[in-house]
DNA sequence: CTTGAACCTGACACCGGTGTCAACTTCTAC
DNA sequence: GTAGAAGTTGACACCGGTGTCAGGTTCAAG
């Protein structure tokens, strides 16, 4: 398929697809003319990455693991080194940091949706315990 | 405390202290020189700032919703709007959004380590179900 | 008074994925 | 062959919290 269906399947911009290409992450064919020519494992790989991206990696680290995950009809393609495994055990450390903080941080804002409406309506249950503030 | 003690104790930079200020997150004292001071409050308001950063919130939106929060020792101020409480709902509902995106983001990384500490050893062991790819 | 640490304001730069526009080429269907 | 959709490359800009440097002022201790 060529970019746009692949724009549109994925649900990423064409912009970004090409910007992967230039990052190493998303190879492809090209037409006589030039045109990019992707295989349906584009879809799932574009999914991956924004995965990745997602989760706070960047491109450079997003290259060099890629290559070690096998993609849907791929077989396995490159190992690991040692190092990339550390790095990514730490990604994963950081990952999981990630998620803690924003459990709180989604406390935070639970507590403050709570306060603010329980607030206009605190004067007409004065037993909450809340009122004591 | 002064802003090299707020800095710390809650372990952000006096650079974004004083862009808290200025996106009025954060108030203070000023002494007669000019020098901030801030009360035992801000080491908790700082850290709920950060809270709501790592969440993606923008400053904006975090300026309009921390009034609206009740301090350590600060009693309510004011009470939010149906507007905000609706922002807020929605940014909550995003936060739940990105920890699953997260997980799923884990998951994708936890498989890597796996194929990729697996790798190297899969020759040692072809009884393994990967060893099909 | 003096000295050094701490603080002040203001400005510039960065990151890095993405939006967008321009100018041009290729593809496809008639 | 020709029009219009779709693709190409290249460049510029943005966001927005943070790092950092410069040049000057204030504070606190000797």
């Amino acid at each position: 398929m060529r970019i746009g269906e692949l724009a549109r399947r994925s649900g990423v911009s064409e912009r970004s697809l090409r910007y992967y290409e230039s990052q190493g992450l998303l190879l492809s064919e090209r037409s006589p003319g030039g045109h990019r020519e992707f295989g349906e494992w584009a879809v799932d790989r574009v999914v991956r990455i924004q995965a990745l991206y997602a989760a706070g990696l960047h491109s450079k680290r997003i290259a060099r693991l890629l290559p070690c995950m096998r993609d849907v009809d791929g077989g396995p393609n490159e190992f690991a080194t040692a190092r990339l495994v550390d790095e990514l055990t730490e990604e994963r450390d950081r990952i999981d940091r990630m998620i803690a903080d924003l459990a709180r941080s989604r406390e935070v804002l639970d507590e403050a949706i709570a306060a603010a409406s329980a607030g206009p309506a605190r004067e007409a249950e004065p037993s909450s315990p809340r009122a004591r503030a």
